[in-house]
DNA sequence: GTATACCCTAACGTTAATGTCAAGCTGTAA
DNA sequence: TTACAGCTTGACATTAACGTTAGGGTATAC
């Protein structure tokens, strides 16, 4: 299969699969014409790539994830300890997004939101 | 006041103060040798910036937040409007976030995570 | 007069994950 | 054979919000 066969069937894009290829995830046969050539195998690894990808997995962790699962000698509690880790940095940034909305909502629930420039956002803004 | 006091005062750094008036967020007067001379108001526009950052504000929102807080004219409504803004973008990442936060959650339930190779997380970015 | 700690501008570096473009080879249908 | 679409590498561009460095002027205490 070809480049953008596989981009197909991924919905990544052409260069997002040659951006894997550079950072060593992915490594493709080449054809006589130096065109990227992939067989099913290849095409797996490339949707799993897709796939954590969509699940908030970095790049970067994409690659230690692909590693493991290139390793037959691998223990899932290698695999679980990234996911951990992933989950607990998601929990992070949820529970910082949902301090700054508190205090978004307090503000908003106090400025009247009228045609008057009085306007309680900006007094706490200088405040 | 000189540029680092305005740093020390808002807890923002030297470069960030000069990359906001870079921006032309902020003004500032000149010494008779060149340096940023900043008066009473200058600190208080600030400050604004700065709460406005730690409270989840863009630059760029912070940008149109300072635009009415410069104007008298301003109506508190579309102050209100720019916050309601920012919390829906919120809301928005939050709620993607706590999918992400889902899915990994039930993968991380199915995984053994011990020392065989076999991991329903794996499989599951395979499949 | 010298050491030290400021200040200035200008400009390149950082991070992630591609997008975009140039310049050229390849494959295929008409 | 002449389009035209698709492939190649390589390299620069993008976004946000500054960090860092270079090269140089300034203030002040000793």
């Amino acid at each position: 299969m070809k480049i953008s066969e596989i981009a197909k069937e991924t919905g990544l894009t052409v260069r997002a699969i040659r951006y894997y290829e550079e950072l060593n995830l992915i490594k493709s046969d080449r054809l006589y014409n130096n065109y990227r050539d992939y067989d099913k195998e290849a095409l797996f690894k490339v949707s799993f790539i897709s796939r954590a990808r969509k699940l908030g997995f970095s790049v970067d962790e994409c690659s230690s994830l692909i590693k493991l699962f290139n390793d037959n000698n691998r223990h899932s509690s290698e695999v679980i300890k990234i996911a951990k880790i992933k989950r607990n940095k998601l929990n992070d940034q949820i529970e910082e997004l949902q301090d700054l909305k508190k205090s978004l909502d307090w503000l908003i629930k106090k400025c009247p939101g009228d045609d008057k420039p009085n306007c309680p956002i900006l007094d706490e803004l200088s405040s």
